[in-house]
DNA sequence: GCAAAAGTGTTACGAATACACCCATGA
DNA sequence: TCATGGGTGTATTCGTAACACTTTTGC
């Protein structure tokens, strides 16, 4: 081995991952009961420890399929976390990911494993170490990205109707939206499909379901349209 | 130590540094001259390995001031690079940041030391790893940020005039702008302080001297007024 | 028939853009 | 006097925001 690198600590290297997920009442977040000492029984976000032979974004995939049994799902880097004594135990850097998820498709087996459990954003158990920081840069993040790119079907089913899109918009930017407006700008964008089938569930009159259309939006995308989903005021 | 803890490896965690600077004929990065195999001889980013006993932030800190001289920069981390094999020697896991100076500020000898140079953002030479990638994440990141906070300002000497803070906006934003939307666009914000004094070395007429003023910038951050410095098209 | 959610259009305001000429002065 | 860079104002367009009533249908 090389002087330079000779005489440096090798440290541990985690990957924590936020994981989120939509239902009609809101966002949420996915978060394990941690089951070893220290801070065993508190909740914690999912995490493990990076291998030599493997990425950072394969680590990152690796830990969220571990919990999910879900491939091939959205998720950003989003910061490295590394004060010196964040975890008690050892010298660990941790890389933070999100993961945009839907939250009926995961495994229900590994949730009860990890005794894994959905919390609304807004309210959040006590987390480990620095996890809370976690959250809410990945909070920020969200709001970032969802403002420059439709990261918000990630989180949604594949059919969808305007009012749980708007409650998606506004969980994430954490406002209330105008739906006229809303709908105007979304269907502006002229990214989604019309379906001819309503949602019943939650009303008697029936609410259209939208799919996203991807390749129009990679044409537009393209073209070099600029696309932005701004929050709109109420 | 835990169990949970013991049996995963330990990696070398580098920190590498995108440094900008600016003068009047645009951006700038400082690169250094490896002087270790691999890549001997060949232009690369400032970087350094953490140690134990320091964050990533402080060993952000540590790895600029060796080159530059300089403490209490404006530097922010900007992403984790993690492919397995970026660096042929050994793995390594390299947090990056990018830091804005004062370009006239550094110190000369440690520039000799390491064979450091300043390069015109358009013009760099090949860099080492994924040292190029480095730069185009700290460029992007850079936009975003100049375009949300007055970040401009940190590359700039105490003193500068409405040109050479347009020649910075337009060298950051890779793109021309409109000196009559510029000033006004600028001086609407109410956040810098015209002073007596005339630049004259770059015309005959002279162009007037403007201070930034933090305190007025402060005041409005403090009263949520949203101050946004985005790019004006020609 | 009524409650409850879905759906729809117009106006007003402010920000962004496009654009061209005069000013000061050193050489 | 002229060449060079510095400085200024207005009209237009476009996106954003504000705002209230009608529709559908299960109960």
């Amino acid at each position: 081995m090389l002087d330079q690198y000779k005489d440096h600590d090798r440290i541990l290297v985690a990957v924590d991952s936020i994981i989120f997920g939509f239902d009609r009442s809101g966002l949420k977040l996915l978060l394990i009961k941690r089951d070893f000492e220290p801070e065993k029984g508190n909740w914690s976000l999912m995490g493990g420890f990076l291998n030599k032979d493997e990425s950072l974004d394969e680590a990152a995939d690796r830990v969220l399929q571990k919990l999910t049994g879900l491939k091939n799902v959205y998720l950003e880097q989003l910061y490295g976390f590394g004060e010196v004594d964040r975890d008690p135990v050892e010298r660990t850097v941790s890389i933070a990911y999100y993961a945009l998820i839907n939250i009926r498709q995961h495994d229900k087996e590994l949730m009860d494993k990890y005794s894994a459990r959905w919390f609304p954003i807004d309210d959040l158990p006590d987390l480990i170490f620095d996890h809370k920081d976690m959250v809410e840069a990945a909070k920020e993040r969200l709001k970032y990205r969802a403002s420059h790119e439709p990261v918000g079907f990630e989180l949604l089913p594949e059919k969808f109707t305007m009012p749980e899109l708007q409650i998606l918009y506004e969980g994430i930017y954490e406002t209330q939206l105008d739906k006229r407006n809303f709908r105007r700008r979304i269907l502006s964008m002229d990214i989604l499909t019309k379906t001819n089938e309503k949602q019943k569930k939650y009303s008697k009159k029936g609410a259209y379901f939208y799919k996203f259309n991807e390749d129009k939006y990679e044409d537009k995308v393209d073209k070099g349209e600029s696309l932005t989903f701004k929050p709109i005021n109420l």
